[in-house]
DNA sequence: GAAAAATCACCCTTTTGGGGGGAGTTTATT
DNA sequence: AATAAACTCCCCCCAAAAGGGTGATTTTTC
């Protein structure tokens, strides 16, 4: 059995020398290669070879989240885990949609490290609880909305982009009767459009 | 310091009685009642008082994820944490919506359900690392989208209902643009509304 | 039995959406 | 330097959809 081939991408000397060392320490990992910006590690990324590379977030130059797809076009084999200090919902969000294969905060302690590096490379996905917690908070529906169940559903068939008729259809209601609904949705929520009524529901977790 | 108080409700008599002990028997935890069903638990539950809730979603009678609204309102300060054999993606979805504060399978180890109890209560988001990669992978946008960078960005637009017109008075573009793009759109993705882009590209993970 | 939700009806005008065609400029990529 | 892809804008057409007003009936729910 040949080790998980690790690669650090992270600017602060001190963190990429402890998190270097940790991890080569440990059966059954190697690092073949620490790198403190993005640009640095560009040319030597495919020679390298990883199977996971632990990128920091916040990066001089290109930062993590952009250097992300770049990375994964250089070595789409390689499984990326993000490593921040922030947990900020954009930035999580926006790093799982490029392709992140875990997330964790840098509070994280030295074995959650190193075991969120096994499990990304064995293809599961490694959270610390702080931002499962913002992701599992993103999901969370508001439990007092305004909205009746069936305005929520025809609300919901707005949102993707259903026409009232052929909401009227699927739901084996007349027109004027998503019609109706469709305007109490909006008196309840305050708003004239579909555009302003599934912002309005979506900032407050409704749909 | 007090205990934090556990309730379990778990229909498998050898893994409630299992559960129940493990945790109680744990310091600075403490197992106030064990259901088999919701039904039995519900007129118990509030003066059971618990902080955290060990909630099986395969449950005889009414489930886990039917249940966890109706718990909600009974003890809404209590954290939910759902426990369950299977992780099928809309189930997960379901129960994250419905304010499930954790996401745990069978397989997880007892110090981990016992930990993931304290995150619970502590507010943080426990999952295991398979949900964390079902929720990781949902999230994932497709590498090799066929649309441009413009077109991905209009049709995110029209994803959450914006007109034509205020497309383009928000990308200082012309309306014939805003059209054109939507025509290209409609020609790669092979559709021919606006409900069927949105649903193909989600299907797809272009949006 | 009152209130909220869900259903349907008919009026009106404006905007939007989808389809057809063409054509110029910029930006990559080779 | 050349080709392709992306981005931009222009014209035509017309049916459908959206939004607003006002009102009424039945079913659920508390």
């Amino acid at each position: 059995m040949s080790s998980i081939r690790v690669v650090i991408i992270e600017d602060d000397d001190t963190i990429r020398g402890g998190y270097c060392f940790l991890i080569d320490e440990e059966e059954g990992f190697e690092v073949i290669n620490a790198y403190a910006s993005f640009e640095e590690a560009t040319k030597k990324l495919q020679g390298d070879n990883p199977d996971v590379i632990v990128l920091d977030v916040e990066l001089p130059g290109m930062n993590g989240i952009e250097a992300l797809p770049r990375i994964k076009k250089l070595v789409p084999k390689a499984s990326v885990l993000m490593l921040t200090v922030y947990d900020s919902e954009k930035t999580v969000f926006d790093a799982l949609a490029q392709g992140a294969s875990g997330y964790l905060t840098k509070d994280s302690s030295a074995d959650k490290i190193v075991s969120a590096i096994r499990e990304a490379h064995e293809g599961g996905g490694p959270m610390s609880v702080n931002i499962a917690r913002l992701v599992i908070k993103s999901f969370r529906r508001n439990q007092d909305s305004p909205l009746s169940k069936r305005e929520t559903q025809i609300l919901e068939m707005v949102s993707i982009g259903k026409s009232r008729s052929q909401i009227a259809r699927e739901l084996f209601i007349d027109l004027e009767t998503v019609k109706s609904h469709i305007k109490n949705i909006y008196l309840k929520l305050d708003v004239n459009s579909r555009a302003d009524a599934i912002k309005t529901a979506k900032d407050n977790k409704l749909i």
